[in-house]
DNA sequence: GTGAAAGCGCTAACAT
DNA sequence: ATGTTAGCGCTTTCAC
């Protein structure tokens, strides 16, 4: 018994007698060809079972892969939790769907060094999602010929871009804040680097900041609340690198003991203003009564519990970043596109207490 | 001003005077020629803006295309809302990135009857997650040369398959609920089939569902059930063709409607069920002591809840997928891997209430 | 350590 | 309607 050697387009000619040209178009131009002589090649291709063909030689001749590369540099387990990102992804996914294209996700683990992957992705773009600013994926991505779109991040050159203005959307939250009172408060915020920092942030660190959505929200704050006099140096702001509620809660706690004075807590994630809210509920203190606690993004989970947050377009920034990839109609210059944020008020947020309401009760 | 042609590794090579096995080298095989030689190679191509050996035409030459195709049928704004398909992305991508391998999301939308999505993937294999059983893109999967594994659903002949026992979780479930003595029940379920039904169930439509997860999740309940002398027919089945909170709360109204006499309503998802405590809450009646609900994946926010439900393992289904996939190793006769799940008695689930507690109070 | 030769499997002009 | 020709850009024996 021999192996049989897999059957190609050519086998199939050859056994057909006709040439490739036929067979292919069996396959790709159905009307080049008479009914009866494409049910004969398709019937033979079942007979000796060839699958159709080969989407990589397609590929390589026609010089379409089919399929976008979505850089997510983060460690995916963290991705995979954070609901703004998977809203993205969502939205990017649909954005392909629509167009018929693949979405290939490139593994690039922060942790390696290793751009091989970049190299290796067989797409015909690259969608590149809130990585560091330094990091080395981005670098190879911008080094492949094809085009790109980088959201959540800092204008590159000639390359689309795709986001919220940050700044703006805190600034807003921040002057809820100021309107209704606040002048002592604490901050949570996501990783700001791929170092791992659990605990205290520096100014020179929240400056330094690798991640620019991070480093954008702490200075609008910083911005903000200084313009009222605020001495942000004096201002509490804890890190966390993991991204769940239970870090929420052991980074509000680690505020709170610092500055048991704040009145409000500013998180710059929905997740984590969800356990700011959980460990403020186990100190017994009264939200908004005793502590106002903002989050970012406006999650479900968020809205379900009346946080006041800002809604980002999650799923539009996935989407628009894929439209804008395969779009291929104006394709010239780079374009940026702005999408609109919109400040939620819940019932998380209210005037601070007045140092008498603190002693004699609300 | 000409348009220069993008650089390639023949015309790199005849730019330096060398072979194009020497500038292969110089990307794959360092040890193969001397450090200054590659240097030059290297050197000159960044000069000429050679962005590397294509990807497409090296995975045409290897045949490898360093990558994994995952075929989700669902529609994707369902797929990207169920926390379990999510956990079984992750999984499946952590899988994917340990291996250095991509991960392609196959554009197989259920409207679109049009399979060439998966026949212009290239890719190394397929996981195909949760599809109908008579879904046409499963069938264009299973025509590809290549290794595949199924998950959730039936086994394939030929075929890897990982999954949980859900028969076996769902007939522990009801075994808890049977011993606090319910028998008057409900139950809330997910889309049994592409067409959408939002309402009861026939018992006829539940044997035929095309979604094997939920068919079997039922059949459980029928049969574990229908062993203490519960009258299948009787029991208001209602469902949902979307997944989420409202819809679970919607249908769970929808339940209690017909039979307000029910003592347990099970949902097949968490999801659900956090939508129909919502429900409960809303109609004043307490959970557990007026109704007891349960559900199913084990989310950490039905676990915030107290909901009693089954955890399943999502993210190492994912995984095991990968692995199954990615291990050459022993990848001859076909495997089959079911992983364990865990019944999580929370706080909504007690016994019924007597009669007579009914009318006099706790 | 380097090069020559031989395709991987396919599609797209351009004939006929 | 079908065939001929000419690569797409690369890797890989196998010689030198």
């Amino acid at each position: 018994m021999h192996v049989r050697r897999p059957a190609t387009l050519a086998s199939l000619a050859a056994e057909l007698g006709v040439s490739r040209t036929t067979v292919s178009n069996a396959y790709n131009r159905p009307d080049q060809l008479s009914p009866e002589l494409r049910r004969r090649v398709l019937e033979t291709a079942r007979r000796l079972g060839y699958p159709g063909p080969d989407p990589v030689a397609r590929s390589l001749r026609t010089r379409k892969a089919g399929a976008v590369g979505l850089l997510l540099t983060e460690n995916l387990s963290y991705a995979f939790r954070d609901p703004a990102a998977i809203g993205f992804l969502e939205g990017l996914a649909l954005a392909c769907e629509d167009a018929g294209q693949g979405l290939l996700l490139v593994p690039a683990n922060p942790e390696r060094e290793d751009v091989a992957a970049v190299h290796r992705a067989g797409v015909d773009g690259f969608v590149v999602y809130s990585v560091p600013d330094d990091d080395p994926h981005l670098a190879a991505v911008l080094e492949r010929p094809v085009p790109t779109v980088v959201c959540d991040q800092p204008k590159i050159e000639n390359v689309d871009l795709v986001g919220i203005d940050d700044r703006a959307a805190v600034a807003e939250l921040a002057d809820h804040l100021i309107r209704l009172g606040h002048r002592r408060i604490g901050v949570v915020c996501m990783r700001l680097a791929r170092d791992r920092n659990d605990g205290f942030v520096t100014p020179d660190r929240q400056r330094k900041a690798h991640f620019h959505v991070q480093r954008a929200r702490l200075a609008a704050l910083a911005e903000s609340f200084g313009a009222v006099g605020v001495d942000w140096a004096r201002v509490p702001v804890v890190e966390r690198f993991d991204h769940n509620i239970a870090c929420g809660a052991s980074a509000a706690g680690q505020v709170l003991d610092r500055d048991p004075e704040i009145t409000a807590l500013i998180c710059t994630s929905d997740i984590l203003a969800l356990g700011a809210l959980q460990e403020a509920a186990r100190r017994g203190l009264r939200v908004p009564q005793d502590l106002t606690v903002t989050g970012f993004d406006g999650i479900p989970e968020a809205e379900r519990a009346g946080l006041t947050t800002v809604r980002q377009p999650v799923l539009e920034k996935g989407r628009a970043a894929g439209k804008l990839l395969l779009d291929i109609a104006e394709h010239n210059r780079p374009r940026s596109v702005t999408l609109g944020t919109e400040l939620v008020p819940g019932t998380t947020s209210a005037a601070p207490r007045t140092a008498e309401e603190r002693w004699f009760g609300p």
